[in-house]
DNA sequence: ACTGATGGCATAGATAGGTT
DNA sequence: AACCTATCTATGCCATCAGT
């Protein structure tokens, strides 16, 4: 994996470094993440000396041994002294810390200048250092490739998503993470996940970014599981945080797809008759420029002529659809006339009640829309505010709701190219056509 | 029978907007 | 400003269905 140059300059998260005498000498080893394997990888690159596993000790200041089950939370702590690497059999001095608090916190207030090295995980590291580790096919040596692979990968992706430096800075803070980046944390993870992999990925890639989470962050592994990232994913049950938000993805994209496609279908399990009957009661004379209008933003319902017509005339019977409008000049709009009336007055409200129920004396209101038209947008000045919930931006006003519900185009416009030029809106509205807005033919 | 996809339900938390 | 409420979304768990 390539390394990362652009976050070259940032104290990234869980760069920390640790003292460490070996012999004679004593050196820093700066170290990604406090994992014991990885520790004594980078021990034995910056000394030189083969990595052998076997017979090797590690006591802190104190004299205490600290074993892989300890090691995280013994680097973690702020006390930390030298730790000493000792071979079996080998007598060894150990240093004494007078000043090992002091000393380090050096890794939380030192700024660590990362080189694009440091950013793949040590045990790639090594093998660019002169001495050439070479990592054993051991179960053990394969399970460390694995966490570093998936750790990188989880680090990426985090380092790439807005928010997900937050989410690694508040674990290098705490040591942990709030339910709420976690929550953060995974829904980037499973975007990402699905963005590359599919609304269903494989058990591999969930198991992947699971044990990267707990190799990237360690004290969120899980001690009393057996891989320590059961509670991210486990294979096992399928279940865990990684696969629940897989679930809601898949649920709700499968829900949106119901809803773009039911909205003009009959609905298979209604009682009303196989598709044939429907069919028939299908009018073609009734397939108006109003369908038009609607298949072009929603094609699918093209799959089966008249389907939102159908619909319609199931719901409200013949001749409904024409009702509002027949009906409009005769039922609504005097009420609508009087309502606007005792509204608080603006100059909008005037125009249009001007235009909607004009004075003896005057004909027609030059350049607005004519009298049935300001009264159908004076309704939008009776609406009231839309209901509580969540309604991400705010609601638009009167005057804007204008724009949305009629759209003017002059007699003579090209409709299809009207109806071609419809790409993103998914809101229905009044085409009205005509030589000029006020006028009626 | 097993597995994965999907749905139902209860619940918690977030949020917009209203009320005091 | 502080509180209240309705609504929405995400989560966690369980049940069911379909494909193998």
């Amino acid at each position: 994996m390539a390394p990362r140059p652009a976050l070259t300059l940032l104290p990234r998260h869980g760069n920390m470094l640790l003292k460490v005498r070996l012999g004679d000498s004593q050196k820093f080893i700066k170290l990604a993440e406090p994992n014991l394997t990885d520790f004594l990888n980078a021990v034995f690159a910056k000394f030189g000396v083969p990595p052998v596993r076997e017979g090797v000790t590690i006591l802190d200041s104190s004299g205490t041994e600290v074993d892989e089950e300890v090691f995280e939370d013994i680097v973690s702590s702020p006390s930390v002294g030298v730790l000493t690497i000792k071979y079996d059999g080998e007598p060894v001095s150990v240093v004494p810390s007078p000043d090992s608090a002091s000393t380090e916190s050096s890794s939380d207030t030192i700024p660590v200048v990362t080189t694009p090295e440091s950013c793949r995980s040590p045990s790639l590291d090594l093998s660019d250092s002169q001495e050439t580790i070479i990592i054993s096919d051991t179960p053990a040596g394969k399970r460390q490739r694995l966490d570093s692979e998936s750790k990188q990968c989880v680090e990426s992706i985090l380092a790439r998503k807005p928010g997900g430096d937050r989410i690694m800075n508040e674990y290098n803070r705490t040591k942990s993470l709030t339910d709420e980046s976690r929550r953060k944390m995974v829904n980037m993870l499973v975007a990402d996940m699905t963005e590359k992999n599919g609304s269903s990925p494989t058990r591999q890639v969930k198991e992947m970014y699971a044990r990267g989470i707990v190799t990237l962050f360690p004290s969120l592994s899980d001690p009393f599981s057996k891989n320590g990232y059961e509670h991210y994913y486990d294979s096992q049950s399928g279940s865990g945080y990684l696969a629940w938000r897989i679930k809601t993805i898949q649920r709700s994209t499968a829900r949106d797809r119901r809803a773009s496609f039911e909205e003009g279908r009959p609905g298979k399990t209604t009682e009303g008759g196989p598709t044939a009957r429907r069919e028939l009661q299908y009018l073609p004379e009734k397939n108006l420029s109003e369908d038009d209008n609607v298949l072009s933003e929603f094609p699918r319902f093209k799959d089966v002529k008249g389907l939102i017509e159908q619909d319609f005339v199931l719901m409200f019977g013949e001749g409904a659809s024409g009702k509002l409008l027949e009906r409009w000049p005769t039922t609504f709009k005097k009420k609508v006339i009087q309502q606007c009336r005792k509204l608080p007055s603006t100059s909008e409200i005037e125009e249009l009640l001007l235009a909607a129920d004009p004075p003896e004396d005057v004909t027609e209101v030059d350049a607005g829309w004519d009298s049935d038209l300001s009264s159908i947008l004076l309704l939008s000045h009776l609406i009231p505010p839309t209901a509580q919930g969540r309604k991400k931006p705010g609601k638009v006003s009167a005057t804007q709701a204008e724009k949305h519900l009629v759209v003017f185009k002059k007699t003579g416009t090209s409709i299809q190219e009207h109806l071609d030029e419809i790409t993103t809106s998914n809101q229905p509205y009044l085409l009205a056509v005509g030589v000029r807005r006020g006028f009626r033919d």
